[in-house]
DNA sequence: GCTTGACTTAGAGTTAACTGTAAGGAGTAG
DNA sequence: CTACTCCTTACAGTTAACTCTAAGTCAAGC
């Protein structure tokens, strides 16, 4: 089986070996190997569970919940439902970023189209109300 | 029109009065005004702007951006193009982050599925294959 | 008239997540 | 052999976005 360099692995995972070193020193990388002139080897497996943390951060999750997780696999069988919960609670996670984006997103669409019918206008009066003795235009 | 302290402000935007006096001190409420006692007093027209700020804050832009965003408002007509061409950008910023948002949901219910099935189990040794010689349980 | 509470400012401190520096080691190309 | 590149550690620096502190002002209630 193939293994990496810190180099290769950022490469691979569009990181920096920075981020890995760092990610290293916080606890994210407890199985990682090391060559005998201690250049660390990553494997197929390291690269897999490194996919996994970039997913857990994606949903906002800070390092150091990430770092619990990886603690909970090191301990096995007896941390199953933990894990279990753990992912049920990250689900409803992003489903309510989903939903929020949703809500920005209508928001800039609507700003879209006050914005084109202004450059159509070739003023942002058009949207002036007659009751509105003043406007903020953002 | 009624006016609210920075500290109902705040409140009705679920924000802080420490956030909203940065916000200031940023440059993003260039027309907030003063009584005579030197305290600021937010219309709904500011409320209003301070949503979109919020808004533009969700789509992950940066506070200087956003600052540029007001400059704009407060040159007129002559940025409506500048304006339109940002929420442009930052529509497709935000579908952007809805794929990206669907490609980590994916990932989080295989995970949910995957523990299910080891929980059922009670062991997760029920996802080895036979011809991996080690897994990562991450 | 005095206390209370919300407001003001300038500026310092915090936090997360990197990001870079310095000093040095090891393997490879020429 | 030597230069080059990538690796190592320890630790300092950066950035964004707050978050708080200190010292002081001001209006309202008792």
């Amino acid at each position: 089986m193939r293994t990496y360099s810190i180099g290769e692995a950022a490469k691979a995972l569009n990181l920096t070996p920075y981020t890995l070193r760092y990610y290293d020193k916080e606890g994210l990388l407890p199985r990682i190997e090391r060559t005998s002139g201690g250049i660390r080897s990553f494997k197929e497996s390291d690269l897999e569970a490194l996919k996994i943390i970039e997913c857990l951060k994606k949903t906002g999750m800070p390092i150091k919940e990430i770092k619990t997780f990886i603690d909970w696999c090191s301990d096995g069988d007896d941390s199953l439902r933990q894990r279990y919960d753990m992912f049920q609670e990250r689900k409803a996670v992003v489903q309510a970023q989903m939903q929020e984006l949703l809500n920005t997103m209508s928001v800039i669409e609507h700003k879209c189209e006050y914005y084109q019918t202004a450059l159509n206008a070739g003023t942002e009066a058009v949207h002036k109300h007659t009751h509105a003795k003043e406007t903020s235009p953002a």
